[in-house]
DNA sequence: GTGCAAATCACCCGAAAGTATGACCGGTTT
DNA sequence: AAACCGGTCATACTTTCGGGTGATTTGCAC
């Protein structure tokens, strides 16, 4: 409540001057002409009710405006890798087992490498525990970070 | 003055148009009341006004939502690593998670790594958990992926 | 044809990683 | 004094990883 007081701090003060107007408008009437009081109540009760059903409209019915905040994300250039394939012979890392080490250093887990290869988990256990083997590591992040140390990843 | 202009821009400006109006409305009133059946077009033309107004109105004072756009920026390709500092605080990750964020990147374990920083298995899980909810990511691998490309490690 | 390496898949099991929650302490900030 | 934050640790639980072993298929080389 407090906070829907806060927010629709404006619009309340409005209609609250509003409706102060019309009572001053009311009153001037009064005071200094006497004419058709009845339509006029009338039409100031629509008026009022109106600019609430406009509101209303407004709120319910239109996308709130949005304002875009961009934040940078720092990305490094992905130009000149090339493999090194000296390395990659002499530790006789095959194809296969080469391609689960790029999707490992993405970060992929062993189902979502399953899934992209179209292998089944178990594949991938295979080919990533010959990969740790070859590389000497024990870990899927040592194997990353080999890996890159011997380019064979960019 | 001329701040407080710009401040109740807004509600002088529908004070005003009001005021507008129901001279407006005073004047069709003279203009037209002495035919029969006019009053239905008059209501019409009311409630059709004001219901503009608040529309307008809405449209005017709505809160604007606020959306996050991640923009990709290449950098030039640096030899020597420094830390980027704008992103560390922009994410809020702290000193102690950022070292563990730094010996995942070696490769180490989670034990390994409570080792190294003189604290329990628990503790380290504790900071990769928080670093994990910061990053975005939910494994390590991803964790060092995203680190590295946000120049928070080397 | 036989041999062999690569690729595929399966099962089991223990270790590691990750989730969720709660607690405590020592500084600030209010 | 009360609230908050960063760092520490714990328990309990689920999921993922990695090691070990074995099996089948396919294609290439001898």
């Amino acid at each position: 409540m407090k906070a829907f007081l806060l927010r629709y701090r404006t619009i309340l003060l409005t209609g609250l001057s509003l409706a102060g107007m019309l009572v001053l408008l009311r009153w001037l009437e009064l005071r200094f002409l006497i004419f058709d009081h009845a339509m006029d109540f009338y039409i100031g009760a629509i008026a009022i009710l109106f600019t609430g059903l406009g509101i209303w409209l407004a709120l319910k019915l239109v996308n709130p405006k949005t304002v875009i905040v961009e934040r940078e994300v720092l990305v490094s250039p992905s130009s000149d890798f090339q493999l090194n394939e000296a390395v990659l012979n002499q530790l006789g890392i095959s194809k296969r087992e080469l391609e689960v080490l790029e999707l490992m250093a993405q970060g992929c887990s062993n189902q979502e490498i399953a899934n992209r290869l179209f292998v089944s988990l178990n594949t991938v256990k295979t080919h990533s525990s010959r990969l740790f083997e070859k590389l000497e590591v024990s870990r899927r992040t040592q194997a990353v970070e080999k890996g890159k140390r011997l380019f064979l990843i960019p």
